[in-house]
DNA sequence: AACACGTCCAACCGCCTTACG
DNA sequence: CCGTAAGGCGGTTGGACGTGT
């Protein structure tokens, strides 16, 4: 027993969207704006699933999008945030405007990742492979105790569990350990 | 021309977080 | 405080397209 799916599967369309949902999709946002994406596709006309509209418009359809090759200074600024931030495509995202997280995503997975790669670079820890490969490092995984959202917001990287944006006052990580402050001038939360 | 293989990216899936009653 | 619904996120997939043989 799974959860729930979050809409009705025999009733909704899958696949690339059509240019007539693109059309129906973008008109019921531009007349009642982003929000309740539940209730979208009913109100829309549109026999797709909330969630498949808002992807859609996100990363495709919103106004405000870039599209295009990315240019060498969004290129270092993904690596420099990502040495940072870790896989946290939408924090990222976030300090790139224009981008989605989707896109960022894609192009790090994609050109980044193998350019690091040939360079000797690790993409996961941003180190030199031969460090990487002889050093005693713990690895990677989840925080045993998942900081809460709002203490993500604050700033910091905890070294151990790698979870971003500890409170700046506070010396520990919910996981117990102490964690790394922002590097001046990298960014400015 | 036809096929195999690699690359790219839109879209989906399932889990996590948040809001709310 | 607890349960549930909805939104949000990151990982993964699948198909279109490009390139090499």
């Amino acid at each position: 027993m799974g959860r729930s799916p979050c809409c009705e599967k025999a009733h909704t369309n899958k696949g690339a969207w059509t240019r007539e949902e693109d059309e129906r999709l973008v008109a019921h946002v531009r007349a009642h704006g982003e929000g309740c994406w539940r209730s979208l596709p009913s109100a829309a006309g549109l026999l797709r699933c909330g969630k498949s509209c808002r992807l859609r418009w996100i990363n495709y359809l919103r106004p405000d999008l870039k599209r295009g090759n990315f240019s060498r200074d969004e290129d270092e600024l993904i690596v420099k945030l990502h040495s940072l931030l870790g896989n946290k495509w939408s924090l990222i995202a976030a300090r790139l405007p224009g981008r989605t997280d989707n896109e960022i995503k894609n192009y790090w997975n994609t050109h980044i990742r193998r350019k690091l790669l040939g360079r000797g670079i690790d993409p996961v820890t941003h180190r030199p492979l031969t460090d990487a490969a002889t050093e005693e490092r713990p690895p990677a995984r989840a925080c045993a105790k998942p900081v809460k959202m709002e203490q993500l917001q604050q700033g910091g990287i905890c070294f151990r569990c790698s979870i971003l944006r500890v409170r700046g006052a506070a010396t520990e990580c919910s996981c117990g350990s102490n964690f790394l402050g922002l590097r001046a001038g990298m960014l400015d939360f």
